[in-house]
DNA sequence: ACCTGAACACCGTTCAAGT
DNA sequence: ACCTGAACACCGTTCAAGT
């Protein structure tokens, strides 16, 4: 009894308890759980059953820390196959991409927002290039090509992830105020397609815009 | 100089000083000087020579502070007059949407990524459709497309404006440092294309990726 | 080498008190 | 009606001290 109060320093004996790892899996969780902002230093020590300021021996900051959820994220891509038919192909990873962030969609602001430049966050960009000069693209282009793609991806996807579930369908009743508000707006092209603008399929929206984007780009390449 | 420590209470005689517009207007102002995150509201009300709870009794809280300055940036697109000609009209809406981004590209982010139902926020949403509208698509359609374009352009002008100067081509040792990263990576394509990953003609990119998505758009109408 | 406590310099926001 | 001060419940991070 005497003993029961918290020790200070590294628990007698035993081995580190604490890894860079552990910290970003259990800030990945806690993003998805809580959302990002409710992620603090404190709170995913008090989670880990560790005083806040051993996290900084394993990891510089927050920031970098985020850096890192974002990685393992990232890394969770399942890269497909190629199959050498372009349209396929681009689609495929689109999907691959689309898949993942919705597995993590609290942590999904973080992959679309922070450009990183490590070997993990160039796995994907090396899949897509791979598919874009199969093609027969210059690799000029295919950056190009590449970043449209990327551009578009990232657009709707957080779209996607930041909409309320009324937006996605769900919630009938939020549909319903929505749409009368839309139909009040006084902007004639707003209240005219109001019915269509109240809502978000965002399956067939995703679908809708990189077919767009495929055929304009292969189109290009046969006229190149 | 008995009476110079701060009153407690409204000054004495004068009209209200504060008022919700010039709060929201030196937001702005405070987020293109200092970004986003040292915005806060200690600092704004110090800035505005007034105490912190001040604020407080014209705006409900920061994050609608924040929702007030992206509706004032969303206010400054100066909507172009139609032509008829569907590529170009496409063309110079995007265009005054990257103008007034860039024009405040600190709070960028913010008008790229909260949706808004206000009437400010709709005013290019009817833009757009009337725009697409005119070239015969249906309203359904032209909510998919309008969505579509839309998506292209958060994407890539969200990296535009989180890009460092780096990338965009100032400061050649930087990109030259990046590059041979890119070639030494390991991964094949990513260093065949490394000259061009490297850097990032943002206006260029722009124009390409908004000129894919507009041809495949009137081939789409075309064959409808 | 790794962990911890106290301390510093901040936050947003509530609430009662002033004029 | 509008402004303010004190107070509450938080933050991220530095630094010296422990084992």
């Amino acid at each position: 009894m005497a003993d029961s109060k918290p020790r200070r320093g590294r628990p007698a004996g035993g081995r580190a308890v604490l890894t860079r790892e552990r910290i970003v899996t259990a800030a990945v969780a806690m993003v998805e759980e809580l959302g990002l902002d409710a992620v603090t230093m404190r709170g995913l020590a008090r989670r880990l059953n560790v005083d806040t300021m051993s996290l900084y021996h394993h990891v510089d900051n927050r920031e970098t820390l985020l850096n890192q959820v974002t990685e393992v994220v990232l890394a969770n891509i399942e890269l497909p196959p190629a199959t050498g038919v372009f349209r396929d192909d681009v689609h495929a990873m689109a999907i691959a991409f689309r898949r993942v962030v919705l597995r993590y969609p609290h942590c999904a602001p973080l992959v679309l927002t922070r450009q990183l430049g490590s070997f993990t966050a160039l796995a994907p960009v090396e899949a897509v290039l791979s598919i874009i000069r199969a093609a027969g693209f210059p690799p000029d282009r295919a950056v190009h090509v590449m970043r449209s793609v990327l551009a578009y991806l990232i657009g709707t996807l957080l779209r996607e992830v930041s909409a309320s579930p009324t937006f996605s369908g769900q919630n009938l009743g939020g549909v319903e105020r929505r749409r009368t508000e839309l139909t009040d707006s006084t902007l004639p092209h707003v209240a005219e397609s109001a019915p269509y603008l109240a809502v978000c399929d965002h399956e067939e929206e995703f679908e809708f815009g990189l077919d767009l984007l495929i055929t304009a780009v292969e189109l290009q390449r046969q006229r190149q």
